[in-house]
DNA sequence: CCCCAGATTGTCT
DNA sequence: GACAATCTGGGGA
């Protein structure tokens, strides 16, 4: 849930080749070791969420619906928590993102968790990946402030359970967000 | 095997 | 804002 708050504005950067692709964070979602009956590992290990039950950053790859979602490992090893990554502003590799999406408006690439895999091509290849590896798929700091804008606080997105906790954290007025609620109810402190 | 959930997206009204 | 398309893996028979 930290986590999840310091990943925005953060880089993910991706290399497949020669071609580097990469976009500021600017919406996560928090999945709870316990009392989160969202999270994919809340009935126990399987094959299919093992990864997050590995290290803190390493990549949990899963799919859902036909389509890819990335996120990062939290917590201490057996103590399964990851950060949904819901949605990036591109930055670097435009050109790239857009012929893996289709052309479409800057702020259709990475607007959205399956959006952003299309668009940096991240697959089950990735899953339990090291993302502190510094090769093909992993995470900078950003040299450029947001501390104009704040973080926003609201509950995520598209879960049929524990819709009440209010997990999901963006940048407020940020236009690459994925959906902004009706209302705003919540506005956590800022650093 | 069969069934079906599911942290989504695009399209249409 | 409603809804259908999409498909992998878990769990039950």
């Amino acid at each position: 849930m930290i986590v999840a708050r310091e990943l925005l504005g953060k880089l993910l950067i991706r290399r497949v080749g020669k071609s580097v692709t990469c976009g500021r964070i600017v919406e996560t979602e928090a999945y709870l070791p316990t009392g989160d009956s969202a999270c994919h590992a809340a009935q126990g290990e399987n094959r299919k969420n093992q990864s997050m039950f590995a290290a803190p950053a390493t990549a949990y790859v899963y799919v859902i619906h036909a389509r890819y979602c990335f996120n990062v490992v939290t917590e201490a090893l057996d103590t399964p928590a990851a950060v949904l990554v819901r949605a990036l502003e591109p930055l670097v590799g435009v050109e790239v993102m857009q012929r893996r999406r289709g052309k479409r408006p800057l702020e259709e690439l990475a607007r959205g968790p399956a959006k952003l895999c299309e668009a940096l091509r991240i697959d089950r290849s990735l899953d339990g990946w090291d993302l502190t590896r510094g090769e093909k798929l992993w995470l900078a700091e950003d040299n450029v402030q947001f501390s104009a804008q704040h973080v926003q606080q609201s509950p995520r997105i598209g879960v049929t359970s524990a819709k009440d906790l209010q997990l999901r954290f963006y940048l407020r007025g940020n236009r690459f967000v994925s959906k902004i609620p009706k209302r705003e109810w919540r506005i956590s402190a800022d650093d």
